[in-house]
DNA sequence: CGCCTATTTGAAAACCGTCAAAGTATGTGG
DNA sequence: CCACATACTTTGACGGTTTTCAAATAGGCG
């Protein structure tokens, strides 16, 4: 297990830089956690104490509004972080975090973390790197959800996702929706337009992306007629 | 005016931490720079080389949507940092950035910096936990903006303000609406109604928080009748 | 096969944006 | 000091995008 944990430690963009020996130290701060499908690792409001890098599978990140509407916040894959933010602040858990499938975590205490952050300026970095890039994202969406139609949020949504995963898309049309801040109902009229159009093809809790092209256009806001 | 920079840097929470010798040897790296009111620091999409912190004035941060609407990400007064997001990704500027009044700033560039964090752990993990606060507000943002009414919003934005810069807000009805994501004529209508009920009352360009106990309320979702 | 969840469609209404116009502070230049 | 330009504030009417509510269909898993 612990063999395994370096591996997988390495594999994580955020620790390529260590040694052997390093990663031997950092591994054996972690430990393992398994949990099934659609378990909670926490809730929005806990308090923090572990920060987790995902080894296998993939976490959901959500809060939820006044109205007890779910937002997506982020989805993280495997050698992705999460947890970082109530970590780095000691405040408890900003938001929500949920298995998706099965999946395996590494969770160390953030004081253990900390404490190996210190002695590691290069790997500090490359979270202050990470967090930069996080927070862009954030800010975009913020741009997107304040200024752009549904329509063309839903593309940058999908645009988004592809970028990471490919042209196909494991999520149900409710999962885009809290992404896009919309419902579903909206969502599936704006996806049968598409499907119609040869944009997407889609399955029950998959979308395919047929034609990222179209797509690019649907996101910067197409011309309407008139 | 090294010696007022050495002042100004000190004040700032970032950089609290650091003896007399490192201020003074980092101090050196900063150049001043003066603008005039409304004047901008760089554009979003510019080519990033420099990081800032505000020496005394207040810088607003935008981005436009496509349809040429202005989103306020965020405002920052002395000793605050901007650009941030930029130099740590190597990538260009997210957003633009702007002088509300005659501001005073003090630059480096970010290759400078990253030297000198690489040899100050202590300031880098400083760094990270006010990128966490930023990534905290802004995610926090995000599910306003996706699961909130616009007059929740709008009191959200105030508290969120007012906690920071004290009761009396010194911002017009449009700026309030490019931060909440709305119209001025939406925020106008809203804050009429407020003021008849006594939560806020008003200047030109001013907005006094007058309940705050009663804002909140709004915040937090009034149950509306029926 | 039956249950649960996801997808789909329709109709009505609400919220909010858009457009238009007028009123009111603030500052500038003569 | 006044006239004027400018920017901010205000109000009204209208319309559209999107949500809401309701109900039906279809796919997958035990």
């Amino acid at each position: 297990m612990n063999s395994d944990s370096v591996s997988i430690l390495k594999t994580s963009s955020i620790f390529s830089s260590l040694n052997e020996k390093e990663l031997n130290e950092l591994a054996s701060l972690f430990n393992e956690h398994k949990t099934v499908a659609n378990e909670n690792i926490f809730w929005e409001g806990d308090p923090s104490e572990w920060f987790y890098i995902i080894a296998r599978g993939q976490i959901k990140v959500t809060k939820l509004s006044s109205q007890g509407k779910e937002m997506i916040i982020a989805f993280f894959g495997s050698g992705e972080m999460f947890g970082e933010v109530a970590v780095f602040e000691d405040k408890p858990y900003p938001a929500s975090a949920q298995a998706v499938p099965e999946t395996v975590l590494l969770g160390i205490r953030k004081t253990d973390f900390i404490a190996f952050l210190l002695k590691h300026p290069a790997i500090t970095l490359k979270i202050i790197g990470i967090l930069s890039g996080r927070l862009r994202e954030a800010q975009n969406r913020l741009r997107d959800l304040a200024g752009e139609r549904v329509e063309q949020r839903l593309a940058r949504i999908l645009l988004m996702l592809s970028a990471k995963i490919g042209a196909t898309l494991p999520f149900t049309r409710q999962d885009i929706s809290d992404m896009a801040g919309t419902t579903t109902e909206t969502t599936i009229r704006i996806f049968s337009q598409w499907k119609d159009r040869g944009i997407i093809r889609s399955l029950r809790g998959k979308i395919i992306i047929a034609d990222e092209t179209k797509l690019k256009i649907m996101a910067e806001g197409a011309t309407r007629p008139g």
